[in-house]
DNA sequence: ACATTTCATATCAAATTAGTAGTAAATGAA
DNA sequence: TTCATTTACTACTAATTTGATATGAAATGT
């Protein structure tokens, strides 16, 4: 019942970038050195982010990424999913390339793990990427503001 | 953020034992036509229920296994948690050994984590085994009624 | 004595995860 | 043009986890 670390690195990037929303490409080595994530292994998420239509990408000298649209107009949610997969706490409770598993007519806990399929993916799509943001510009300390 | 096999499987066990609820123990052979899970990988996940104090076991001829509780008394996150481990689908959103993560003073989306891990906690907890036998006895269709 | 059943380990293959490496292609600036 | 910078793409690898299977011992009732 775990989140991987690419999907909570993927969430940091997103606010890394929200936080410093400028209208700039921002490289990857800006990001690495906040975040103490390595290049190598940002440039596989943000590939994923960027194939998802989530970010702006520009190669080159003075190139990066940015945020495709506002921060408001992400879903917590979106980009979790964009890179766990969907978030079906068990396979049975998910619509799989539109089939039910076969049991389902006749089992006891598939009511249960769709509720919990529910209330994992409602709370996720209940914040925006600004949520986030200004809930830690309220809570950040002086010494680590940014 | 998937539950694993063996807690998918260990509350299938615990449905099971809670509909076969006479008293009498119940020998894996039997749980295994049901649920169609091989004896062997059963050992494993009822052991573990075992040692948590879930079930009453009794070797030997005419052995087998019992619920130790009333169906009523079992939260369904208690069953999860104890095959699972912790639920929480972040380590830093948890107490690991009574410590916290160290970044969790600046980190933008502890408050978040923490609330998934409440959610589905919240969730879990607020059915009883009682509760999903009782589900499945009025959704049970005739040739499948036990 | 014997069949039955749990209990305790050990082992194993496949999948997943987390991370590294190398190289190509694009870009802006000197 | 040349060059440093930066993303893009693909492959690889080591460690861990998962989902089992296998072997044999110990207990129990008949």
């Amino acid at each position: 019942m775990k989140i991987s670390t690419k999907g909570r690195y993927a969430l940091r990037v997103m606010i890394d970038l929200a936080l410093h929303n400028t209208g700039e490409y921002i490289a990857l080595k800006d990001i690495s050195a906040r975040q103490n994530i390595t290049i190598k292994y940002l440039e596989q998420i943000v590939s994923v982010l960027n194939k998802a239509g989530f970010l702006r990408s520009m190669r080159g000298n003075n190139g990066g990424h940015k945020l495709a649209r506002d921060p408001k107009d992400y879903k917590v949610g979106d980009i979790i999913r964009v890179m766990e997969g969907n978030l079906a706490p068990v396979e049975c409770s998910a619509q799989i390339n539109g089939t039910t598993c076969p049991l389902s007519d006749n089992c006891a806990s598939l009511n249960f793990w769709q509720g919990l399929d529910k209330v994992v993916n409602d709370y996720v799509d209940q914040f925006t990427l600004e949520d986030l943001v200004a809930q830690y510009r309220q809570g950040a300390r002086d010494d680590y503001s940014i």
